[in-house]
DNA sequence: CGCGTTTGACCCGCGC
DNA sequence: GCGCGGGTCAAACGCG
């Protein structure tokens, strides 16, 4: 009776309640051992479990209810079992040999149909726990659709006023506190009732909170940080810094601690890590830098360690005080494949061309920083962010806390039609650390088939219709549509560059692109390669 | 001549 | 304190 004693005794009832389906035992185990005949079917006891817990969870949801029943009931019947074998053997009353074989047999077909039942229990929790993944991300999705019908409502004067307002701060601690919060809508799983998570966020007053306001939110705290301002502007994909000259030539180069912070406190630390933050793009390419809409120019090059290949420092000279940098370095592995690095926001406005490139890298930078904050144990805290992403397909991105600076890596040589075309070989990046978050290959998707970034968003050789339908016709381009949505949900900030991203493939085909072509970067040599 | 690149020197942080 | 490596500066150089 020991076994059965111990099992019971670390239980209790609200560790049923607290854990619904987790918990595997009662705290009023010995009383039910009392009432139960050993040798007894565990229906009895199986049905009268249901209507003990049908009492209990009586004022629970009719979900909750029916999972914790089940649960409980095919667990209680494990240790009801377990506690009537051992009885039989303390028991003293089975004597003959026979009588052993006989009930050995019994409790043999006995552990099996317990197996039996225990494994039809499983599916049928594997079963609901598809169905509530399947209605988290259904949320998900509709919640990308609230905020992108709010995004059009809200135009961009009413936007700018609402930052000007002196009621502002107040407007923004609340965006940023929703904007943490929809960063940890993985932790929604921790609610009971799938229904209970989507109450409490739609009783929020979100609903008439653009998202634009969540985004600029977020960068608000940075401003009142650190007198910094870093406006995003998700119509033209405009990003500015205030602080032109905020960008000490010895910033120190370390990652600010994490500790277990409230949101304002994430907050607070994903401003001082902005600028640091990085975002790496791998791309193919035999050109010495990818064309990325910017000018650029040259002031330094060095050989790095670990790599036979020259490392050369860029910055953009499309304003003077610009503080964007640029790294580009061949990947030591495989010397087709352009690393750049890029860190900074531009504090003017982009050409067309560049938009949607700096919007994504810009964007994701701070989607590192805001949404994934490195713990204070080093561990990536991704919740939501990772739980979305990792619905789409994997090897295109990652989120890295291992490196000096967080890095945000766009690997754009891994592509669906690189999979599938033939001749191609998959090339790894084994440079890319284990702790990936994957985000859409939307990005890899469509460099994959042009040249170069620019070319992405230029589409020059389409007509508009040509181009906007190429985009979209497609049903594996539909997918990459509803992957970017999921990602998309990930992070305010990158939905609106995504969006932006997207408006200007889709959208700005026509326009012509060659006004702003970097000739700086195209007439660079090739040294570096 | 102006602009961009090259390249050696220098600065700084970090680890030992 | 020293060495190493990453990042930047700035004079020299090349090109149109």
């Amino acid at each position: 009776m020991d076994h059965a004693t111990v099992q019971f005794s670390n239980s209790t009832r609200d560790d049923h309640h607290e854990h619904g389906s987790s918990s595997p035992v009662r705290s009023n185990g010995k009383r039910v051992i009392d009432e139960v005949d050993f040798f007894a079917g565990s229906k009895s006891f199986q049905e009268s479990d249901k209507v003990d817990d049908a009492k209990i969870d009586s004022g629970q949801h009719g979900l909750m209810q029916e999972i914790e029943l089940h649960v409980n009931t095919s667990l209680n019947l494990q240790t009801t079992n377990g506690s009537s074998d051992k009885s039989m053997v303390d028991d003293g009353l089975i004597s003959s040999n026979n009588v052993n074989k006989q009930t050995s047999s019994s409790e043999l077909e006995l552990t099996k149909a317990k197996l039996e039942r225990m494994n039809k229990e499983n599916q049928r929790l594997k079963d609901m726990l598809n169905q509530v993944n399947h209605n988290y991300y259904s949320l998900q999705r509709h919640l990308v659709s609230l905020m992108r019908q709010q995004q059009n409502r809200f135009g961009q004067a009413a936007k700018t006023n609402m930052m000007i307002e002196d009621g502002a701060i107040k407007d923004k601690k609340e965006g940023l506190i929703f904007a943490r919060q929809l960063m940890d809508l993985g932790q929604a799983t921790k609610f009971e009732d799938p229904c209970q998570f989507s109450l409490q966020y739609r009783s929020r007053d979100f609903a008439g909170l653009p998202p634009n306001v969540i985004v600029e939110s977020m960068e608000a705290q940075k401003n009142s940080n650190s007198h910094e301002i870093a406006l995003f502007n998700s119509k033209t994909s405009e990003i500015g810094d205030i602080s032109d000259h905020a960008y000490p030539r010895s910033s120190p180069n370390k990652v600010p601690k994490f500790s277990s912070l409230n949101d304002l406190e994430q907050a607070s630390d994903t401003v001082s890590m902005v600028r640091k933050a990085r975002v790496s793009v791998r791309a193919r390419s035999e050109a010495s830098m990818i064309s990325d809409g910017c000018q650029w120019r040259k002031y330094g090059q060095k050989m790095a360690k670990g790599n036979p290949c020259p490392r050369a420092y860029y910055r953009c000279t499309m304003s003077s005080g610009c503080p964007v940098r640029k790294k580009v370095q061949r990947c030591a592995e495989d010397h087709t494949v352009l690393i750049t690095t890029y860190e900074g926001n531009h504090n003017h406005p982009l050409p067309p061309a560049a938009m949607a490139m700096a919007s994504t890298t810009s964007a994701a930078a701070t989607m590192l920083l805001s949404g994934s904050m490195p713990s204070a144990d080093g561990i990536m805290n991704m919740n939501f962010l990772t739980k979305s992403m990792l619905s789409c397909s994997p090897d295109v991105a990652a989120l890295s806390a291992s490196t000096p600076f967080p890095t945000v890596t766009l690997d754009l040589t891994r592509s669906p039609y690189q999979r599938v075309l033939p001749g191609q070989v998959h090339a790894p990046s084994p440079n890319l650390p284990h702790h990936i978050a994957t985000m859409p290959h939307f990005l890899g998707h469509a460099i994959h088939n042009q040249s170069t970034i620019l070319d992405l968003f230029n589409s020059q050789r389409m007509e508009p219709s040509q181009s906007a339908s190429n985009v979209m016709q497609t049903p594996l381009m539909a997918d990459k549509v509803s992957e970017t949505t999921a990602a998309i949900a990930a992070d305010p900030k990158f939905t609106t560059a995504l969006v932006a991203a997207i408006t200007s493939i889709i959208g700005n085909t026509h326009q012509n692109n060659s006004g702003n072509n970097n000739t700086a970067t195209r007439n660079s040599s090739d040294s570096n390669t």
